[in-house]
DNA sequence: ATATGCATGTCGCAC
DNA sequence: GTGCGACGTGCATAT
């Protein structure tokens, strides 16, 4: 079994009961969850008000609030990383009180009954991986070019021409200069016009042809007539097989090579 | 004190205690709450690990998944609302799978030990209400036209002009067409952008004289130089104080008013 | 179903 | 600190 100190747990506790163990947990720095019926008021970048119901309150050690329904993906209040609170018994309310500064931002929930409240020691060192991102994506190509066209050579990457940053920028196999603009999910007509800006600038400075190529693992609807429009290319490339690309070996050796190649 | 139906916990289960736990919560939709040390995998849109550590685990009744690391806003993996979840015990571990399709998304939590697992039978039916957002920003011009310019007259909101649609469409004191583009933050160059490429289109259809307007809290740094470049002007307006106009009476009247009017 | 734009977006990184 | 862009963004709305 785990020593008990890793969860302390109270079942409909008083308020006043809650109150000593949410204050505890405060000041131990534990991660503390409170379910129970309350009521929410923010007030900060923005303002809103929750009109009672029964929720799921969560305070992190690092002073992250979150606020969840029932149901729902998203925390329907919540305050970011480096909040304080306080709690105090207020005309029969448990209250919960958080302060964020810059901007400066507050929430205060206000309990009349608590179901469970629990205190939890978490230790969490472990590593989080994510992978197949836009960053996989502008690697892959530039360790194994060949996935974007054969005999291309990349220059550089994220190169700063005004107005912003060319994702990636190299040769093609006919000497002629190649900038790409890469998107990880279906693309869109936005990100042809994002691309499409570069091309004036660019060709101005080198003074020589330019290919402009947007690649992402699908096209917008009506993308294709844009592209068109506009002049510019479409490469299909999905971002998990870029992903298969990176796990085989040489890769951390060659992503400082491009880091170092940078500017 | 509540009726103990409210919350059932278990303090330290056995992972078949606690799988027992979870799989009744999981039939009966209730909203489960799992503490202790697992690992993670994702696989869909993109894909991730995540190594061993002490985590909180919440499973909502529509089927949505949060894993929250002791610190942090957000969480490291989760599954969207209408995920299915199964669970089973795996060569000594607990293991969580949940799957949504459309798109194809997995998640795996595999438990070595559980500190605490408590299911919670929670009803909301509380109205949450959001305020100082762009809409309120948007409603409060159309209903107090001077909190933009004294002697302006609206004419339509959302109005679809290719490229897109213009904010608020209306008329000054001298008879000059105006095009407002609302932010409720601080206004980015992008946002400056935006708006100027909306007047040529305009003035194109309208052919007279055409105001263009960002209307924001503020200005980014070098905004202000942005907007003389491309002839735009500048308001500043807080969402908050647009929040306050909208709390006196006769604003739902307007709105519907507005609604009506929009096209 | 797809496309567009807001969000108390959050978060990380470069300047 | 500010700016800029990605995110498994989520989410609502209009087409």
């Amino acid at each position: 079994m785990q020593p008990p100190t890793k969860a302390t747990v109270q079942v409909n506790p008083t308020l006043t009961e809650a109150a000593g163990t949410i204050e505890k947990a405060l000041t131990q720095r534990r991660t503390l969850v409170v379910a129970g019926n309350c009521h929410v008021h923010y007030s900060g970048r923005a303002k809103s008000t929750l009109q009672p119901g029964e929720r799921l309150v969560v305070i992190k050690e690092d002073g992250s609030l979150l606020v969840h329904r029932p149901v729902g993906y998203e925390p329907v209040n919540w305050q970011p990383a480096g909040s304080v609170f306080h709690v105090q018994q207020k005309d029969g309310e448990l209250e919960v009180h958080g302060v964020r500064r810059k901007p400066r931002e507050n929430v205060r929930i206000n309990f009349d009954a608590v179901y469970m409240v629990s205190a939890l020691a978490l230790t969490d060192a472990g590593e989080f991986l994510l992978h197949a991102t836009e960053e996989d994506m502008h690697r892959a190509i530039l360790v194994k070019p060949e996935l974007f066209e054969e005999g291309f050579k990349p220059i550089s990457w994220e190169k700063h021409v005004e107005p912003g940053f060319v994702d990636i920028y190299g040769e093609d196999g006919n000497g002629k200069l190649v900038i790409i603009e890469v998107k990880r999910k279906n693309a869109s007509k936005d990100a042809a016009l994002q691309l499409a800006k570069y091309i004036e600038p660019i060709k101005a400075k080198v003074n020589r042809e330019v290919r402009a190529v947007l690649v992402a693992p699908s096209l917008g609807k009506d993308v294709q007539r844009v592209l068109v429009t506009l002049g510019l290319e479409y490469k299909a490339l999905d971002p998990k097989v870029c992903a298969e690309v990176l796990k085989k070996p040489g890769n951390a050796k060659l992503e400082t090579f491009f880091k170092s190649e940078k500017p």
